[in-house]
DNA sequence: CGGTGCATCAACCGATCGGTTGATGTCAGG
DNA sequence: CCTGACATCAACCGATCGGTTGATGCACCG
């Protein structure tokens, strides 16, 4: 039987998965929780073998509880909507053994919830090829927090000299930095990295 | 005893909902599609009380939907994780009874349903205060396919000229398309416009 | 028919951007 | 100590953008 914990900040999808685990007849949810905090503290308490893990969710995410939990002997096996770089490659990076996307059919997730369980890496397709792709092509390198920040002020239609002078610095230095988020995106414009960054969710809503 | 389909491409979500709705006591899932072209075929042949339609889906959409069972006497209900002015209003306008996010807790989606089979609207707090909004403030005009369009090919780093040559026409044309995509946006510049297309949803990642 | 919205176009000019080619300083890690 | 990453800065110049103030044509609707 394996043991496993859902966390998700959505009740629906908790209970979905409920009811589909025990469908699968070797599964036992022996735990919930909705954010990453509670997920640390249930999963310490109860030691699953395989943790069901959403990314987004309020409060502590997905990444930082994986994090966190690298010491306990469970798998976790990420479970969420989203596929960007900037999901993925952290999740992988924080320690998670598979990484599924919520639209995986059933049988497909009893699959990987006992591969997990086993120690297997799983990937739905979508992210496994994104996978293949970093290996070749080497990854873009992440901004700087000092590039976020000069980029974040151009999104929101600061002139270079603005954002130079939100941030006590040089219009030189405001151009420097972007020079280098263009070549660390890959595209030679202001309007490109600002696209580029959303689609990687280097940039969000709350800008 | 409500009536009710449930409408979602993501297996777990239909099974939540399932699982949840049989809860209740008073209702009834008659039906599922996992997308909107199959909505519409299981709405029209089981024609329930109430349809719980989710929005983004790969193929017909909620919207489209929506719009095309005007004309059954079924209430539609959104459940949906997004909360975007391009997604609320779009459904709303296309005749949804209600909008909820899937973050809704249980016994406020048993409220919920029952409210819309009784026709009567019903708002996540979220999507409320938004609406409100709208009335406080006028609408951001919606941008027209042409602006959408020169839009998006400056988003991935066109230049004007670029842009122009792009759709056979001239610079000055590609001026004003961005004149008054700026104007209808609230921005002074490229960048700023590629930042609120992507939060308001009008850009997304196939650009 | 008139009005509206959308698409298309022009020309001029100041402001800004992007490219370029340097440079210095600080901090952390090996 | 050395190296690499990051932050900071400068100056010049061509290219592009944005603002501005017009204009015409087409399709649709009342």
């Amino acid at each position: 039987m394996i043991r496993v914990v859902i966390v998700d900040d959505h009740p629906v999808v908790r209970d979905g998965l409920r009811g589909m685990l025990a469908a699968a007849g070797d599964v036992e949810v022996v735990g919930e929780a909705a954010d990453g905090a509670e997920a640390e503290a249930v999963v310490r308490a109860v030691v699953p073998d395989v943790v069901l893990m959403d990314l987004r969710m309020p409060g502590m995410d997905g990444v930082t509880a994986i994090g966190r939990l690298r010491d306990v002997p469970a798998r976790v096996l990420v479970l969420t909507t989203y596929d960007t770089d900037s999901d993925v490659l952290p999740a992988i990076k924080a320690g998670a053994t598979g990484y599924l996307l919520k639209d995986t059919p059933r049988e497909e997730l009893f699959r990987a919830v006992r591969s997990a369980a086993r120690g297997e890496a799983v990937l739905s397709p979508s992210v496994a090829t994104r996978l293949v792709g970093q290996v070749r092509t080497p990854a873009a390198e992440p901004l700087s927090d000092r590039e976020v920040e000069v980029l974040g002020l151009i999104a929101r239609g600061c002139t270079n000299r603005e954002a130079a002078a939100r941030l006590f610095i040089s219009e030189a230095t405001v151009k420097t930095h972007l020079v280098h988020v263009y070549a660390k995106l890959g595209v030679n414009d202001r309007a490109a990295a600002v696209a580029v960054a959303y689609e990687r969710g280097v940039l969000t809503g709350d800008r």
